[in-house]
Formats: C-alpha cells, structure tokens, sequence
DNA sequence: GACCATAGCACTAACGGTTAGGGTTTAAAA
DNA sequence: TTTTAAACCCTAACCGTTAGTGCTATGGTC
C-alpha cells in the first residue's frame, strides 16, 4: 500500500474504470434496462466474467462509489473535532452528501435509477449497509455512552434523513426539518448506567 | 365479493395456496438456495407460469402475507380510537407486530429468511413500501397538521422501530426503547401554521 | 340448452444476469 | 531464471423470469 503501485495493479484499475465509465456512458445513452452485460462487456472488450470480477452485480456498475458514501459518513463521526456534538456532525456530512445527489450534473444518473426497480432495490440495500457501518462508528465512540439500540437508531435515522430529503421538494429544507427530529430523539436517550465519568448528555 | 365465490375462484385460490405450501415446505426441508421455481411447479404439480401468475418473484412465496402487514400499520392510523394520539397507537401495532415475528413458531422462516440475501433484499424493499403507505394515511389524517416531510419521517422511524427491534437481543424493550425517541422526535414538530384550529401538539 | 368471452393453466423457447470450469498471459516474487 | 499467482479469456451452463401460443372449463347471455 505504501509503495508506489505496480504495473499489474495500475492495468487492474484501468480495466475496472475502462469498464465502469463504458457501463455509465451506454445506460446513460440506451437505458439500463436496454443493456445487457454482454453489450458491456462487448464495449470496453473485455470478457463477461471480467466484469463480475470487478462489480459483483450490473446494479454495482452504476454505484461505483458506494465505499466514497460509506466512509464519509463514518468519518463524519469518528474525525469530528474534540468535544463536538455527535448530531449536528451528522446533519452536516448528511446535508452536504444531499446536495452533492441533487446538483444537476446528477441529475441524468438519478433519473435513470429512478426508472429502474432494479436500481432503486439495489440502493435501499445499500443505505441499510451504510446504516450498519455508521452504527458501528457510533457504538464506537467511547464518550457517548449510549445503549447499542439507541446507537443503531440514530445511525437508521440520519440515513433515512438522506433518503427522505432526496425526495422532498425542497431536499435542503427536509433535512433541516428532519434533523430537528432527531436531535429530540437522540436527546431522549438517556446515557447508559455503566459510564458514570459522563456527567450530562455531553454527546448530544 | 359479497356473492359466495364460484368454483372458478375457488379453484384459483386453492391452486395458490398449493403452491405457497409446497415452496414454504420445500424451502425448509431443502433451503431456500437449494431449491429452484422448477422444483416447486414440479412438486406443486403445476407449470412454471402458473407460479408466476401466482406470485410475482421467487421471493414473494415466502411472503405470502405481505399485505396483512400493510394493512395493520394503516389501520392502525385510521381506525384508532377518535382522540388517540398518534405515536402511541403505532406503537401498540409495531410491538404486536414485533412479538408476532419473533415468536417461537415463526422462527424457522425467519431464519431461512436471514441466511438468504436475496430474500433480506426483499423483506428490505417491502418495508419501505409499507413506510409509504403508512406515510400517506398519516398525512391524510385531518387533524394532525404536520408537514408532509413530518409525517413521512415517522413513517420511516416507526417502520424502523420493528426492523431494528427485531434484530436487537430483547426486541420488546427495543420498541420501548425506539418510541421514546420517537415521541421526542414528533413532539418535536410542529403543527402545520395553515390549521389554526389546533392549540397544541394534539396529535402527539 | 347452445354460445361465446375469458380466466386459468400448460407448454415450449427464449432472454438476461450470473457462475463454474479450465486455460493463457504476464507481472512479480524467489 | 524459475516459479507463482493474479488477471484475464472462453465456453457452457444454471436459474429466475417472460413472451407466445393454445387448450379447457367456467360463468354469463341469448
């Protein structure tokens, strides 16, 4: 991981984004349903079982960047500053992740997913993994104190947040509104008994 | 419907409940990987189109009630009792719900359920068609006056509440747990201002 | 009772995503 | 150099799902 990478691996990368970027530019031109794998394949020549061992199903071809989501929410907890409220740093990364979806150069790509079943089962299932990824990150954090349920919960919530605010009319104004939801929620929790060094809801 | 069913229907609900009951048999005694739609319609005693007139994917054998679900949740908003807040009827609802999944004799599902993706992907995706149907009974309730992104958001968190409950170690605590956040969050909101007639947060 | 429209079901064949099996090249390690 | 194994290719298939077609029996109509 330090060295600079070899060439197997650089000619590795080259495949996959040869083949992502093929995927995109023919769903993007003909419809996803309207390509089939071996029209992938075909078009950035290489072979079929080539691209499954690079993206472990067609959905995968159109997220590419699901691990990008996945970390930013997580280190949107883990990275805060010091002493900083658990919440609020989450509203940010969620508001911030709402407008990178919502930009108009995004616009073609959400319109596709948002034609497809296929795709649209394919997110739902992800956002529940990115859910269990943030849960962890927050059960994590030692100075919370909260019971596991109550972790799991807000971590289920901020991305429903997401989720919601893509679809209301005016997404920036939902998580504002959705976010004042969960900080009353999260501020019902009560910290756990067994952590008595914290004396207030210091996470909030 | 009011009239007794004919033969014909009859027949078409009888040959349905064949198949759901040689699926859910052969899906227990061989696993649910193990076992192909060809084997069922051979068991069952049918052709393979016959299944898919009957259901619409391999998955939705095994949730063969889906729509009990849905229709308790909605129910559950519009025929509580006149006056009753909102949150606490839900929440009467999500924890039968929850006790019904996690008796002892649903056990065996559940746990063909859980060790198969495909079919997690499913329940997943059913979840949220029932958090959108609950949406629109809440926000046709008349007297609430919330937003729309309010009652949407409680739709998710109360369908939340049994996915998470279900999966924590002592699921009832965990719907009391989960709907004391709830009822914070929805405490929280506040009345649409274009409904006057409300003094306080009377539907919480 | 004869007649027709249609719902229900069967059969074949195929499509499209996905995988197994087995072989070839080539970067990298020994 | 020699060896190892990762990346890739090809073929053939599996499996869920659907289209096309046609048969049969049921229910309603004259």
């Amino acid at each position: 991981m330090t060295v600079p990478p070899g060439r197997r691996e650089r000619k590795k990368a080259a495949t996959r984004q040869k083949i992502a970027d093929t995927a995109l530019r023919l769903f993007l031109e003909r419809g996803y349903d309207a390509v089939g794998i071996r029209d992938v394949a075909a078009e950035a020549d290489v072979a079929v079982t080539t691209v499954f061992s690079h993206f472990a199903s067609k959905e995968a071809l159109v997220f590419e960047q699901d691990q990008d989501f996945e970390q930013r929410l997580t280190r949107a907890v883990t990275d805060r500053a010091p002493q900083e409220p658990l919440v609020p740093a989450l509203r940010r990364e969620i508001l911030a992740l709402v407008r990178h979806c919502t930009a108009d150069s995004a616009a073609p790509i959400w319109h596709m997913i948002d034609a497809s079943p296929a795709l649209r089962e394919y997110e739902e299932s992800m956002r529940l993994r990115h859910a269990e990824s943030l849960a962890a990150a927050i059960v994590a954090e030692p100075e919370l104190s909260r019971s596991p349920t109550a972790c799991r919960t807000l971590a289920r919530f901020a991305v429903d947040a997401y989720s919601l605010a893509r679809d209301a009319a005016d997404p920036e104004a939902a998580v504002d509104e959705i976010f004042h939801m969960i900080e009353a929620a999260w501020a019902a929790t009560s910290p756990a008994p067994n952590h008595p060094n914290s004396p207030g809801p210091s996470g909030s």
